[in-house]
DNA sequence: TAACAGGAATAAT
DNA sequence: ATTATTCCTGTTA
């Protein structure tokens, strides 16, 4: 659980950035609006896979971070460090999927959850969360923090990634040939041109990278961050670090990160056994897509993603857990 | 029907 | 040279 906390209180925006963060913020409520929005919900997930709905999953995704496992103050339950058990729905499903067609959120303006936690605490915590998880997604698509720097390809991935992510309406060849710079200097006018559906809430998601570059920016020019190598839990997070490491991404290493990220992939790839290096992977297509991204192999499926997964079995990186069971896997591992 | 196993050729690095 | 991709035949649940 360690990784939360240090990046937090290092970040810490709501006090050190009033500026940003309110620019992040309202980046978050337009985001956010979109999901409740009065007829924004013409498109339909485009995988048939999760009824969520796109934009209030995101939301809430963060605020479920706030009460889950590697939160810093988050409220651990009774049964604290338990395992994960193989058994059903992960932890963040519930709140996900508590939320009613109509986007009862309850949570901008009343505050109706937060009668113990002031809405800054939970303001800069999830500022904090979204820094965090824009940082994975960077290893992720081995894209740079600032979209400026985006090639035209870069911003193919990260169109890709945010669409798959936070379930938009496919925005096509709306944006090919663009540069980060031309991206970032457009308007939300002009996004809505571009791609009618969904632009205004792409707007709002670019807006959100361009303030945590920003931010990243003032806070910490020599970004050295959170490498807390929490001991807790053994390997799993020990060596992924994969983007500092140069070369290409390994698929396994991908799939360790994925792994390592529930609240963002949970729905996609989880442990069944963490301890014993057991995953399970729920939705195929999702993570072949995702690797396909990773890899600019549009082409990608899982036929092909579990046939490199095998090519493992004699490299013993990875194997068949004792007990065959469709779509899981085991890392072989003597920690 | 989709996942699984693994051979073989090719591509990418 | 290693690793991943692509395509394939055949098997399993």
């Amino acid at each position: 659980m360690g990784s939360a906390s240090p990046g937090l209180s290092s970040v810490s925006p709501s006090r050190l950035l009033p500026p940003p963060d309110t620019v992040l913020r309202t980046g978050l409520e337009k985001v956010a609006a979109g999901a409740v929005g009065p007829e924004r919900r013409d498109w339909r997930p485009s995988p048939p896979a999760t009824p969520e709905q796109g934009l209030s999953a995101f939301y809430l995704s963060y605020f479920d971070m706030l009460y889950s496992e590697d939160s810093g103050w988050a409220t651990k339950g009774p049964g604290a460090s338990a395992r994960e058990e193989p058994s059903e729905e992960p932890e963040q499903c519930p709140v996900i999927d508590s939320q009613a067609p109509g986007g009862s959120l309850d949570l901008a303006p009343g505050g109706l959850m937060l009668e113990e936690h002031s809405l800054e605490q939970v303001q800069s915590m999830v500022v904090g969360e979204v820094l965090k998880d824009i940082e994975t997604a960077c290893k992720l698509l081995n894209i740079t923090a600032d979209p400026v720097d985006w090639s035209p390809g870069n911003v193919q991935k990260w169109l890709l990634w945010t669409e798959h992510q936070y379930r938009l309406p496919p925005v096509g060849k709306a944006f090919q040939e663009l540069g980060g710079k031309e991206l970032c200097a457009m308007s939300e006018e002009q996004f809505r041109q571009r791609s009618p559906l969904g632009g205004d809430v792409l707007h709002a998601h670019l807006d959100i990278w361009k303030s945590a570059a920003w931010m990243k920016e003032r806070t910490s020019p020599g970004t050295v961050h959170y490498c807390a190598s929490t001991s807790e839990d053994s390997w799993t997070d020990s060596e992924v670090d994969s983007s500092c490491s140069g070369q290409p991404i390994h698929l396994w290493q991908f799939l360790k990160e994925l792994l390592l990220k529930p609240h963002s992939y949970g729905r996609f790839i989880r442990w069944l056994n963490k301890e014993k290096g057991i995953f399970k992977i729920e939705d195929s297509a999702q993570v072949a897509r995702l690797w396909g991204i990773r890899k600019n192999r549009p082409a990608m499926n899982y036929d092909k993603l579990s046939r490199s997964i095998r090519q493992y079995y004699k490299k013993g990186i990875i194997r068949k857990p004792d007990i065959s069971q469709r779509l899981v896997y085991q890392f072989v591992h003597p920690i």
